[in-house]
DNA sequence: AGCCAGGCTGACG
DNA sequence: CGTCAGCATGGC
């Protein structure tokens, strides 16, 4: 606890940061423009490029100007106590095991368009080619910024991404997904505030997000936990599925009901113990989560 | 080479 | 409510 903010010239610099892989959360898939560099990782979030490492208990941003500490410190999400979600998991005999391939996993807030499109883009597809994507659109029509000796691309605008043409959505290998790009970006180009999808409970805001053409639950939870701040949305994809299935059912499969019912006993943060999850079903692979059925 | 991926949709029972 | 094919594309 206690965190502190420095500001300086071309930095913010955060100590007292507890439970945070850097590394681990930017690339392990809930964001996508994150890249590994010698000194951390480099990355563009709200246009704003940046250089993040992390030392000890201390994070440090590396900006072009002068930084917003607050939009950097909320964006890694480090005005939540992670030290209390951590003890709360490891203490859950059916979750201790995520540990400790799951530690240090933060759940970042992103900006909610950038999560709405690459949310989108993600159904039935892999995360190295999801990123593969993302990148060129961000090169086919982000607005380019300079930053260390090179040219990053920020996120592009709606109204960028609803002029290109199904064709040219295609061609950046988005496949039959293009539409529902397009049409997205059209519906917020238009006037579509996600931002009131923050205010919503739960339930309301996912059924509003299912309106778009391309975004069923398992995507809407996505962008609700990843950009709304719902940390309660649990998306379950085929890895969670087999993960649910491996640490609480013992291997079986669960009915739809009873499945629910044991993600909503997991508590408000729910979603945050659902990147836990993630890591670690990832980590073993599918025969190896088949293989820690019934092991407690 | 063929299965799979941070799934959704519509059809059918 | 549950199942199932079809969907583009390329990573592995």
């Amino acid at each position: 606890m206690g965190m502190d903010i420095r500001i300086t010239e071309n930095a913010a610099v955060f100590t007292g940061v507890s439970c945070f892989d850097l590394n681990k959360s930017a690339l392990c898939g809930q964001a996508f423009r994150w890249r590994e560099t010698a000194g951390g990782v480099i990355g563009v979030v709200r246009g704003t490029p940046a250089l993040a490492a992390r030392d000890g208990d201390t994070l440090k941003v590396n900006c072009a100007g002068v930084p917003d500490a607050k939009m950097w410190a909320n964006y890694f999400d480090l005005y939540r106590d992670y030290a209390r979600i951590e003890k709360e998991v490891m203490n859950d005999p059916r979750l201790s095991v995520c540990f400790p391939e799951a530690h240090g996993i933060r759940v970042f807030n992103q900006e909610p368009f950038e999560a709405l499109i690459s949310f989108i883009i993600s159904q039935n597809n892999n995360i190295k080619r999801i990123s593969g994507i993302v990148e060129r659109l961000c090169l086919k029509c982000g607005s380019p910024v300079p930053f260390m000796g090179e040219t990053l691309y920020a996120f592009p605008t709606a109204e960028s991404i609803a002029r290109l043409t199904e064709d040219e959505l295609t061609a950046l290998g988005t496949g039959y997904r293009a539409p529902f790009i397009k049409k997205a970006a059209e519906r917020v180009a238009d006037g579509y505030d996600l931002e009131k999808l923050k205010d919503m409970e739960l339930d309301e805001a996912r059924a509003e997000l299912k309106t778009f053409p391309g975004i069923g639950p398992k995507v809407a939870d996505c962008i609700l936990l990843f950009s709304l701040g719902h940390s309660d949305a649990f998306p379950i994809d085929v890895w969670i599925d087999r993960a649910m299935k491996a640490l609480f059912f013992e291997g079986n499969a669960a009915k739809k009901a009873e499945l629910y019912e044991a993600v909503s006993a997991l508590g408000e943060y729910s979603g945050i113990i659902q990147q836990y999850i993630f890591q670690y079903a990832r980590k073993l692979g599918r025969e190896g989560l088949s293989s820690a059925e019934n092991r407690t």
